[in-house]
DNA sequence: CTGTTACAGTTGCCCCTGCAATAACCCGCG
DNA sequence: CGCGGGTTATTGCAGGGGCAACTGTAACAG
């Protein structure tokens, strides 16, 4: 096998073991999210990541990058947090076309209701996936990484 | 911050980025096997964990885990495949709640003309986030994972 | 001022997915 | 043999996602 075959190869297994592992992550969290605080992981995502935002706030167009969305599940996600409370959306005063999105007190409460729940079921996805042994080494290896990785 | 913070920070952290970069090369693979072979990334990862037994056979309940999709899912899945022809159905001779399923030549075809699609979007994907400085340590680490980890 | 182009979100439509209920089947026990 | 309990796969249904078309707004050229 030739250097560049060994290369693809080595790609190949390296994305395989890494969609593996995030199914069962993403599948774990799912289920206990859901299960407890009537949560998908994807919104989820979208609190939390508001709630590291100074004043809890960002546009349509940043929400969709922060949670890997196309714009119009970005628009139903916020909608869906929205009509549930959670939060707000506003004009942004400079620029009419752009929407800000903005964490509100029921919002902060049920994120840090959520977060040991997410928190737990991380853990234990991770303890479960150690222990299988091809997805041991990349689970060794997530635990390395440096911690300001945003 | 206490160590057992620490912990939790630390996989949250390595959870974000795998969530990250995988939805980043899903995304990728996808468009790339859509636009030039009607292939979805499950439908793709199908043929390619098919083509990789001894037969090209496995029951529905192996492959729904191979896949890492629910039965039902898994179901539609091949269902669809077998619509265009890429696989067939046979049932189990020992135990006829059982289900075969296996590579049929078009789909062997359709395979081989995939991979190389398949392969560059992925060498691509990494290539790009490699340039990200968040992605760029787990763009390494999953570099140098043993060959063997299936 | 007006027409053109670029940008930010939203909506209609369809596909894929999971859950729960169901059908078909195997096995063991009375 | 025949019934009950556990498997294996399929189907009805509802939810979430992407694409493309559309609305409203900004920016710029003439």
């Amino acid at each position: 096998m030739s250097l560049a075959e060994d290369a693809v190869e080595a790609r190949a297994t390296g994305w395989r073991t890494l969609a593996s592992l995030h199914a069962r992550i993403e599948d774990r969290l799912e289920r206990a999210l859901r299960a407890r605080h009537q949560l998908s992981v994807s919104e989820f995502t979208l609190l939390e990541v508001l709630s590291r935002q100074d004043g809890f706030h960002l546009r349509m167009s940043q929400v969709s990058n922060a949670v890997v969305l196309s714009q119009s599940a970005t628009t139903r996600l916020v909608s869906r947090l929205e009509n549930r409370g959670l939060l707000q959306r506003y004009l942004c005063p400079t620029d009419r076309r752009g929407i800000y999105t903005e964490l509100t007190e029921a919002g902060q409460r049920l994120l840090r209701e959520a977060t040991p729940t997410h928190d737990t079921a991380l853990a234990e996805a991770l303890e479960e996936a150690g222990g299988r042994a091809e997805l041991a080494p990349l689970v060794r290896a997530l635990a390395k990484l440096p911690k300001s990785a945003q």
